[in-house]
DNA sequence: AGCCAGGCTCTCG
DNA sequence: CGAGAGCATGGC
């Protein structure tokens, strides 16, 4: 079993990273944080394997080793889920520029110095990213984890690998396969279940071209996801910024992220999702996305972080 | 018990 | 056009 080693750009911090990523909890769905090991299922040319992730460096001097697991892994497979690890870990996002433009941000210099070396983490697809975020509109964060979790458990692909029972993000035909009712009884209302049908045959018949989003300019992504029944301006920008990487994409209409910048810097004055956007493109402007990462991290983790106080 | 959650669509003035 | 209803589950 060929391990190789990674190099992320520094300051990287696999620790916080994978803990963002999971919820800091050990397992979420398809990602896994134990014992200092970041994992992810994947579907790599119909073989069905666990990347494992482990730091062998520091924050400044960051390595990383990936092991592969799985019934046999087939030649390309290891240079193939280092991609997609690489990705999903954002290992070669640089965070020192944004972290020099915010050293003056009262908050966000807080932040960084918390969450030192988290980089923005990826969901492994588009479509990855769209079902997430339609599970997660309007309802709290704790129902959404609970039904992101119950509905990869159930409709991905699970598999033995390193010492347990792993899942698959399911694929587009997975839920097609599953229908409304099921999807229903996982806990997703009927609208939800609609929409997240009708992006999964859209992404089946690659009528959703990821590789094609990808050429577009932020603007242009939005104008084509909300074409899309049951994406919005929102969920637009949450996939800008989970499954494209666009550091500056910034999810204005977010309820929670609204209230955490009311709190941080307008001394508890509620924001309306204009002001909000034009808040954060002046502040940040191409390191909005990087400041929403470090806002959700904030609002993530159960205690205050050190050296943060909201009033 | 009832209200609110990391939105969006549909309907009705 | 803008405003309002309805949606699912879990926590408070």
């Amino acid at each position: 079993m060929p391990a190789i080693t990674l190099i992320p750009t520094p300051p990287f911090d696999l620790h916080v990273t994978a803990s963002h990523q999971t919820y800091y909890q050990p397992e979420f769905g398809a990602e896994i944080y134990r014992d200092s090991a970041y994992s992810r299922a994947l579907e790599v040319d119909g073989s069905l394997l666990l990347g494992v992730v482990r730091s062998v460096g520091t924050i400044e001097a960051p390595a990383l080793t990936l092991e592969v697991l799985g019934d046999g892994v087939p030649p390309r497979a290891t240079e193939l889920v280092a991609q997609e690890m690489a990705r999903m870990l954002a290992l070669t996002v640089n965070l020192r520029p944004f972290y020099t433009a915010t050293r003056e941000d009262p908050f966000l210099a807080a932040a960084t110095q918390s969450f030192y070396g988290l980089h923005p983490p990826q969901t492994a697809s588009v479509f990855e990213a769209l079902v997430m975020a339609i599970i997660g509109q309007q309802i709290s964060g704790v129902v959404a984890r609970a039904i992101r979790a119950r509905t990869v458990r159930a409709l991905g692909t699970s598999f033995t690998a390193g010492g347990g029972t792993v899942y698959t993000f399911p694929k587009a035909l997975d839920f097609l396969r599953a229908g409304q009712e099921r999807l229903r009884a996982l806990g997703l209302s009927a609208r939800k279940a609609e929409y997240i049908l009708g992006i999964a045959s859209h992404a089946a018949d690659g009528t959703l071209d990821p590789r094609r989003l990808e050429t577009l300019s932020n603007q242009q992504v939005v104008e084509e996801l909300v074409q899309l029944r049951g994406v919005g301006p929102w969920t637009a920008q949450w996939v800008l910024l989970r499954a494209l990487g666009r550091a500056d994409a910034f999810p204005a209409g977010d309820l929670a992220l609204r209230r955490v910048i009311s709190q941080a810097y307008l001394g508890g004055r509620s924001i309306g999702e204009t002001e909000a956007a034009a808040f954060a493109q002046e502040r940040w402007g191409a390191y909005a996305g990087l400041a929403t990462t470090y806002l959700f991290a904030y609002l993530r983790r159960r205690r205050t972080p050190e050296g943060i106080s909201l009033s």
